[in-house]
DNA sequence: CGTCCACGTCTAC
DNA sequence: TAGACCTGGACGG
């Protein structure tokens, strides 16, 4: 469950969950976690969250340990009374599968890595749950330093911080991969960069400080009279607005935004999301491998079909046609479709580790066409919203077979979509 | 069964 | 700027 909205709502979960609840004991890691051990016990502690962008910090804090006064300064310098501990600051990223969860002591859920046992009789345990292990923890408490301000709870402090650093190189980039840099951008993730852009129609790659600019602009002249400068900014939010108000909008929905384990709220989320992976968008890969959703043009910085090649000679410098045979044409196949996605992607398949040599042909690339009708077709099935109109079945074939067409798994959304029908 | 894909960082060439 | 790091669901054959 990972981006910004994901983070803030967990630790609404766990002030709301923990709040007045008695933990106690040791702190608990699985085994297979290479993560550090958190040294903290305490006979008596609570557990508080805040957020701040893509991170969660817990605070554990012992019950005798600084709420009486007296205690403060003197025992607890060295030991507080309860053989203590001072309180402990934990800092969380979710990689791409992270969440916490609270369940019975006794019916611990597959791949929690870090247990809080609460004092109850049956005892209950908080967990960090994280199937791929991408995420961790940090006892040190603090903020990673090179990450910038919550695009949702610090907005104006995010706002300046990318407006007064317009020159530094990361702007250099465009602005569907600026957006994923945590340094300006604290909470946007690639669901939220492929909406956000979207309710502006901006092409994803064009260039981040172009976009940028012209903020700065508005930003002083327009509007003159105050209210109508709000009105403005109510009504046509800019590009940095938005970076707050659509994590907002996710907070606000009530459940929680990216969240498999609840059906319910993972089709409202599916519901909510315009862009990302919806059936009719546009899609590319990014110099990162990460894909773009958009609606429209790439703009002037999109991967060209060059690109796609040079992963595909890299992995054997054989344009095309030199083994032909190779081929694998399973996997190109997908590429390939005729849309933009298959016409950048080439590359995007996969970052494959391990194994070495292996197939990976590539060529599927021939035809890198882009079919601007099969685009503009799908996408005028994916709004084709009202089910009165089209019969589910129907267009649940049509959703499918539109699939089929681009081929790929890239344009189609697999699962989603399809799947909440 | 195998391939592709996923809400994100990290760090080594 | 490629991989590395992981598990598992959806698909295709």
């Amino acid at each position: 469950m990972p981006e910004g909205p994901e983070l803030f709502l967990t630790s609404q979960y766990i002030n709301n969950m923990c709040g007045g609840l008695i933990f106690s004991g040791r702190v608990e890691k699985s085994q297979v976690s290479k993560n550090s051990d958190v040294p903290f016990e305490s006979e008596e502690y609570l557990i508080s969250a805040t957020s701040r962008g893509k991170e969660l910090k817990l605070t554990l804090t012992p019950v005798k340990w600084g709420n009486s006064p007296s205690c403060k300064e003197q025992d607890c310098g060295s030991q507080g009374p309860k053989g203590g501990q001072e309180p402990m600051g934990l800092i969380f990223r979710f990689g791409m599968s992270g969440s916490f969860k609270m369940t019975l002591a006794a019916e611990i859920p597959k791949h929690a890595h870090l247990r809080f046992y609460t004092k109850e009789s049956p005892p209950r345990a908080l967990c960090f749950v994280d199937v791929r292990r991408f995420g961790g923890w940090e006892v040190d408490g603090s903020w990673q330093p090179n990450r910038g301000p919550c695009v949702m709870l610090e907005y104006e402090k995010f706002r300046e911080n990318v407006l007064k650093n317009l020159s530094d190189k990361a702007f250099n980039r465009p602005i569907c991969e600026a957006l994923l840099n945590q340094k300006f951008f604290n909470g946007i993730g690639n669901y939220l960069r492929a909406e956000i852009l979207y309710r502006l129609k901006i092409p994803p790659f064009e260039e981040a400080r172009t976009v940028l600019e012209s903020l700065q602009h508005r930003e002083q002249s327009s509007a003159t009279t105050l209210s109508k400068k709000v009105k403005l900014k109510r009504e046509n939010p800019d590009l940095l607005e938005l970076c707050h108000m659509v994590p907002m909008e996710v907070v606000r929905q009530d459940g929680k935004g990216y969240n498999p384990d609840s059906s319910a709220d993972s089709a409202a989320f599916e519901e909510w999301l315009q862009c990302y992976s919806v059936p009719g968008m546009n899609s590319l890969c990014d110099a990162n491998g990460r894909t773009i959703w958009f609606q429209g043009e790439p703009g002037p910085l999109a991967p060209k079909g060059g690109k796609q090649r040079k992963k595909r000679s890299k992995t054997k410098a054989d344009p095309e046609g030199s083994s032909p045979k190779v081929t694998k044409s399973g996997a190109r196949k997908n590429l390939k479709t005729g849309t933009y996605q298959e016409a950048a992607d080439g590359t995007r398949g996969r970052k494959k580790k391990g194994k070495p040599a292996q197939e990976k042909t590539e060529d599927a690339g021939g035809t890198s066409a882009r079919n601007p009708n099969t685009r503009a077709r799908r996408k005028a099935i994916a709004s084709q919203e009202s089910p009165a109109v089209v019969s589910v079945a129907e267009s649940r074939k049509r959703r499918s077979s539109a699939r089929k067409d681009t081929a790929t798994a890239a344009a189609a959304p697999r699962s989603r979509r399809v799947k909440v029908k």
